[in-house]
DNA sequence: ATAGGGTTAG
């Protein structure tokens, strides 16, 4: 920056908190603060504001209140403050990415030896209304709904003008209420902005609206919708339509959701993406893919809107929830020559339907493909850009495929999977995977009749199912007959990550 | 794409 004779600002800092925020280096947010300090930069509220947000956002409520706690008390030592709380949990483990410590380190000078003594803030700083909406959101997202009322009232009763409660503050209340459920009290404080004069506004109807569709109370939902445009003359957008839409899915009225859908366009009001997809929606859930496709149809000709993963995830969906793999293939298929890589939720719909047509087969080729782009190609980072991304597999999709291979007795493919469950942090359904093996195999290879060659050619699938009831903690041929059928040895026993066990195991022999 | 409180699809 320095060499283009331009100055970073008070701004300049505030896009650092932000990048700091997203970079996940809670750690590192004291030092863009103490770096404006050094380099003798004006501070101005933004700052503050964005110092708060950024500790909400990581869930630190600690910081956050402590830091507002010290602007109300007039504390200049808000560096030493922090720095403080920030030891006590401190771990490098989930902070960010190792691979940006040098961009950080060149942005943050003073975060790698820090000053012995914190500097001082040059004057002191009240908090606002917006650092206190701020804070309150942080007790709403932890569902904390009664110090979110409270911070109302405390808000309430302060004296200066800047921190008294303004439509945000109060719609941040009802969209507390709204997720806790409490309709009546969100109405409520609804009905208070009214009288006190801080009117709501579109977004304060929008989050009600979404809370009776929540209940299941469309017909409240439709009411306010009417209310908000008649009463209080706030004309209802394509949010609010996408909301009602979205309602009718939850009560399982497709039709509801496409008279919704065109009473919104007969308004004037044009669909967004999210319309469309909500609307494909409303056909992939009700069995109706062709209809859901028409819909994706409609989008790719308005010029409006682009299409986007997620609508073509949906296209994939419909397909999927009727079972109607070759269909769903071929979408996929579209939407990789139209430059969308499949994704984890892609993937997961696929699995489900494979699952449903009951066509194990495919489950092998689908891992085959998920299992390339799991691992994660160092190499390829610079060169081949034409590499699809690396996916980071979930749980529904592991469970879906590992489901499906135990069920189908691909018990070295069941082994993979929920390895890879393992490296990933995803504790295997160890429980449910016994209950199909004792249910569907536990007489396999019993049969004393078959004739050599075709116990030969059943080895390898026996060492594969052997190595699967030594992960699953069933009696085999390793440990064999002293093993007690008790759902919690295999858990206690196994101790070694999978990756190493089995691969053991399946070299004993 | 790039700070600054509250809402919608997978």
């Amino acid at each position: 920056m320095h060499e283009f004779g331009a100055k970073p600002d008070g701004l300049t800092y505030n896009v650092m908190i932000k990048l700091c925020a997203r970079a996940s280096r809670k750690h590192l947010l004291v030092f863009v603060l103490e770096r404006i300090l050094e380099m003798g930069i004006t501070l101005c509220m933004t700052t503050f504001q964005s110092l708060v947000a950024a500790y909400v956002g990581f869930g630190d409520l600690e910081i956050a209140e402590s830091i507002v706690q010290a602007m109300r008390e007039g504390r200049r030592d808000l560096c030493k403050i922090i720095r403080e709380l920030d030891l006590e949990d401190y771990s490098s483990e989930n902070e960010g990415d190792d691979d940006d410590d040098e961009v950080f380190e060149k942005l943050l000078p003073n975060s790698i030896n820090p000053s012995s003594e914190p500097p001082l803030l040059p004057k002191t700083f009240a908090p606002n209304s917006r650092i206190y909406t701020t804070l309150m959101k942080g007790y709403m997202n932890e569902g904390r709904v009664s110090d979110t009322v409270r911070m109302l009232g405390a808000m309430r009763r302060q004296e200066d003008d800047a921190s008294h409660p303004d439509h945000v503050t109060y719609t941040t209340v009802v969209s507390a209420l709204v997720k806790a459920g409490s309709m009546d009290r969100a109405r409520q404080v609804l009905a208070e902005m009214t009288r006190i004069g801080v009117p709501a506004n579109r977004i304060t109807y929008n989050i009600l609206l979404k809370g009776y569709c929540q209940q299941l109370q469309i017909d409240k939902a439709k009411e306010l919708l009417r209310e908000m445009a008649d009463d209080a003359k706030i004309e209802p957008d394509v949010v609010s339509y996408n909301i009602l839409i979205d309602g009718f899915i939850l009560i399982d009225d497709s039709a509801g959701a496409l008279t919704f859908f065109n009473e919104m366009r007969a308004r004037g009001i044009a669909p967004t993406k999210i319309s469309y997809t909500t609307l494909m929606k409303a056909f992939a859930l009700s069995s109706q893919p062709k209809l859901a496709n028409k819909v994706f149809d409609e989008m790719l000709r308005d010029p409006r809107v682009k299409v986007d993963i997620v609508a073509w995830n949906m296209l994939v969906e419909g397909y999927c929830r009727m079972g109607l793999v070759e269909e769903a293939k071929r979408i996929i298929e579209r939407m990789k020559e139209n430059g969308f890589y499949p994704n984890v939720a892609t993937y997961g719909s696929l699995a489900n339907g494979i699952s449903l047509a009951r066509k194990p087969g495919e489950a092998l080729l689908l891992w085959k493909e998920i299992k390339e782009r799991c691992e994660v190609k160092k190499e390829g980072v610079n060169a081949d850009s034409d590499l699809p991304p690396p996916l980071k597999p979930d749980e529904e999709l592991l469970d879906a495929l590992a489901d499906i291979c135990v069920r189908a007795a691909f018990f070295r493919k069941a082994l993979e999977i929920v390895a890879c469950m393992e490296e990933h942090g995803i504790p295997p359904n160890k429980t449910k995977y016994k209950k199909i093996y004792v249910e569907m195999h536990s007489r396999m290879f019993t049969s004393k009749h078959a004739s050599q060659a075709r116990q030969d050619r059943r080895r390898e699938r026996k060492r594969a199912a052997e190595a699967f009831k030594f992960w699953l903690g069933l009696p085999n041929s390793y440990y064999g007959s002293e093993w007690r059928l008790d759902p919690m040895d295999g858990d206690e026993y196994i101790t070694a990550t999978l990756k190493e066990r089995f691969y053991t195991v399946l070299t004993i022999q």
